[in-house]
DNA sequence: AGGGTTAGGAACCGATCGGTACAAAACACA
DNA sequence: TGTGTTTTGTACCGATCGGTTCCTAACCCT
């Protein structure tokens, strides 16, 4: 009994996410964000609290689509074994950057440097999503059942940091020569079991 | 024949690139920007152009300080050997991390996921002192001899992307254990060589 | 001491920031 | 076809953005 929306809030959501994702939280200003959304200032502040509220959101929305989907993968045994899965993860990011050029990078990767994230929740949602991954990554080794406990932790964390260190250098623009010798030392990491 | 400056240029260059490190460019506004610097409007667009070229200038000035001396020490040979240099380094960085507190991260690490790069000098600027990090990771391996030329580029992009990871998790707040896991497996890397 | 020259500081600028108020428009229901 | 309810668009808000102007203060040199 009353004047329905004319816009998808779950739509409007993922291309807020986007130039959250792509610019960063300060450096998006309302203007591009209501540009993004295809939406109006009124139905903005009708649907969503601000902007803060907004980029908490896409915090969240990114966790529950894109981190569930890769901690998904990364611990679904129909993918093949622990290895080859984390390796699949790695060739799907290089995979991203050889193909169109993606310069993207990873969200919560950019989200950790943005210092809007620094004390407030957004900082809290970060590090649970941090822990994810890592977790991901331990089950994917302890699946493989050839670590210890303690050197699959170690090299989860490994894994970890090179993939963040990986999503950097995609941010910078490297070319795929670069991600693919990156790629190859996270396999010699993953040899560590089977020596 | 003029009255003199009052304060230090260099000096309040430093305190720029410090809160450029901290917070990011579009984060940093010109009235915090000043009050790092510890100077007024007057001085301040004297003294430098705007904000932009104080950007740049503060990213010459990370080259020139930090990168010159990280890759100083980097191929230093009175350092010890290649990878002893390799692991001190990360050994600062956990260091750091450890015992102040460290968050800041690397000011590369930060700038290349900063939009405020993209597509102007900056980004040419960062390009050039990741290329001058990687061919310092490549010296110190070629200089304990016992890689091939291909199997020690591929390292070094390996332990470049090791360290940016570990430069993301330290921004996140990461724990000594962590750090240390990480170093780890940058140890293992290091081994092939020696096998 | 006085004149020339530059630094320092504050007032001011238009533009844009994130956010609010409110009236017109569009629907559901009667 | 009204009537009530919600969305939408726009005008507007004070605050702050980066940057300029200009007057005064402070110094060097003669």
């Amino acid at each position: 009994m009353a004047r329905p929306r004319e816009f998808d809030p779950d739509e409007a959501m993922d291309k807020a996410m986007g130039l959250f994702w792509d610019v960063g939280y300060e450096e998006a200003s309302l203007t591009e964000l209501l540009a993004a959304m295809e939406i109006t200032k009124g139905s903005f502040y009708k649907a969503f609290q601000d902007k803060q509220s907004i980029y908490l959101a896409t915090l969240d929305r990114y966790n529950d689509k894109v981190i569930s989907g890769t901690v998904g993968y990364l611990t679904d045994p129909a993918e093949g074994s622990g290895r080859a899965r984390i390796l699949g993860l790695f060739g799907k990011v290089a995979e991203a950057v050889a193909q169109d050029g993606d310069r993207l990078g990873c969200f919560l990767c950019n989200a950790l440097i943005d210092k809007a994230a620094e004390g407030g929740e957004a900082e809290d949602k970060l590090q649970a999503m941090v822990h994810r991954l890592e977790t991901a990554f331990h089950r994917a080794l302890k699946d493989d059942g050839q670590l210890q406990e303690s050197d699959a932790r170690e090299t989860a964390r490994g894994i970890l940091s090179a993939y963040f260190g990986l999503r950097v250098l995609e941010r910078a623009g490297l070319s795929r020569e670069m991600a693919a010798d990156c790629i190859r030392q996270v396999e010699w990491l993953l040899e560590r079991g089977s020596r």
